[in-house]
DNA sequence: CAAACTTACTGAACAGTGTTTAGTAAACCA
DNA sequence: TGGTTTACTAAACACTGTTCAGTAAGTTTG
């Protein structure tokens, strides 16, 4: 059955068109502001041919956000290498706050919007990539506790204190609430830097 | 000048009913998906009213911001009264997560939402009330780091330190990402509280 | 008091949105 | 070659935020 292949390629490849289309759109503009038909024009397609793709606009960015936490997730793979737990740990701090500073946009679909969860929540569907991403820092966590590197004894309750404490400097930088702080500009990174390292500082057994 | 007193508040009435109209509908139903002629169906008079008090939709959710802040400076004020530094230090924290849970909605309009954001980096616009309970947060840091309760010695980074962590935890519960990590709803306040605790425990001088 | 002016409000329109549907033309299969 | 499936689109629907000409009161003035 050559053909169906050929045509079950050519659906996948179409449907790549469209996301990267997406993608590149949502982080130029955002989300609310990349209108459908805008898509349709940048690939040269009607509007509705769209939809015989995907469902609506919210199943559109939930492949997106799937996309970013598949780039957030080689990122880790790639960079926290660390055998040590704790370094490790630091490393992926580092890494996903400046993935959320370099690529807010992208950010602001994985960890913010709230659109693409309604589909996560929805059926048996899945926090694509989300939740690997999630894995990741887990599994070095169990491992600093193993070890006796951190004052938590709980992989929960540290994952996701760390977690809240990474995405709070993230999100309040990508959503501008910092600035209100009479902090200049150019003491933003820093002060990012101390948090960081005060809070792992805390945290070390 | 008594007619034109009594238009100045007849005019001020108005744009209250408006507000609360809003504030109640954007609660409800969230800000996106209130319109502006629903808004204007509710209070009985046609979309173009609500133009000639407010100049676009954001300008109105500009001041529903406002009044929520009114709202937690209020709690603040109220609620953490604690004499010692650190212990009101502790009142502020579970107040403000507590506020975000049980009014996910308007904390969305106050911390979450881009939009608002945009009249207060413009012009000389203040982000009303949001400094007044950044404030207020901060002397309390202050009073803590000049008694020696806690092992931050600059003011911004422990008020950044602290509000990341409590932000984080309160959007990542309003934004159904926490459901992600295996946690049952049950466990999820259990889980925050801990959090809050460790957190508390580890800054501790 | 009547005329002129001001104010508060609205109906209707504009330009945009996400989404659906009926219809078409090409590709495929028998 | 004829029938069927597939891929696509034009046009419409029901919405959105926003603007503007027009109206009908309220207020001020001669």
């Amino acid at each position: 059955m050559g053909i169906a292949d050929r045509k079950e390629r050519e659906k996948l490849e179409m449907k790549r068109l469209i996301m990267d289309a997406a993608m590149r759109m949502f982080v130029e503009a955002g989300y609310e502001k990349t209108s459908i038909r805008a898509i349709a024009e940048k690939i040269e397609y009607s509007p509705a041919t769209i939809y015989l793709y995907y469902r609506d606009k919210d199943d559109l960015l939930y492949d997106v956000q799937a996309q970013g936490f598949a780039q957030l997730l080689e990122l880790f793979q790639q960079k926290a290498t660390a055998k040590d737990p704790f370094k490790r740990l630091g490393q992926i701090a580092r890494i996903y706050v400046d993935f959320g500073l370099e690529h807010p946009d992208i950010y602001d679909l994985m960890f913010i919007i709230r659109a693409p969860m309604n589909k996560v929540e929805e059926e048996g569907s899945k926090w694509l990539n989300g939740e690997a991403c999630f894995a990741f820092v887990v599994t070095t966590l169990e491992a600093c506790i193993v070890k006796k590197q951190i004052k938590f004894t709980d992989t929960m309750v540290a994952a996701l204190s760390i977690w809240s404490m990474l995405h709070g400097i993230v999100s309040l930088n990508v959503r501008c609430r910092i600035k209100v702080s009479n902090l200049t500009e150019a003491e933003i990174p820093g002060v990012i830097d101390s948090s960081i390292e005060s809070y792992l500082g805390m945290i070390k057994a």
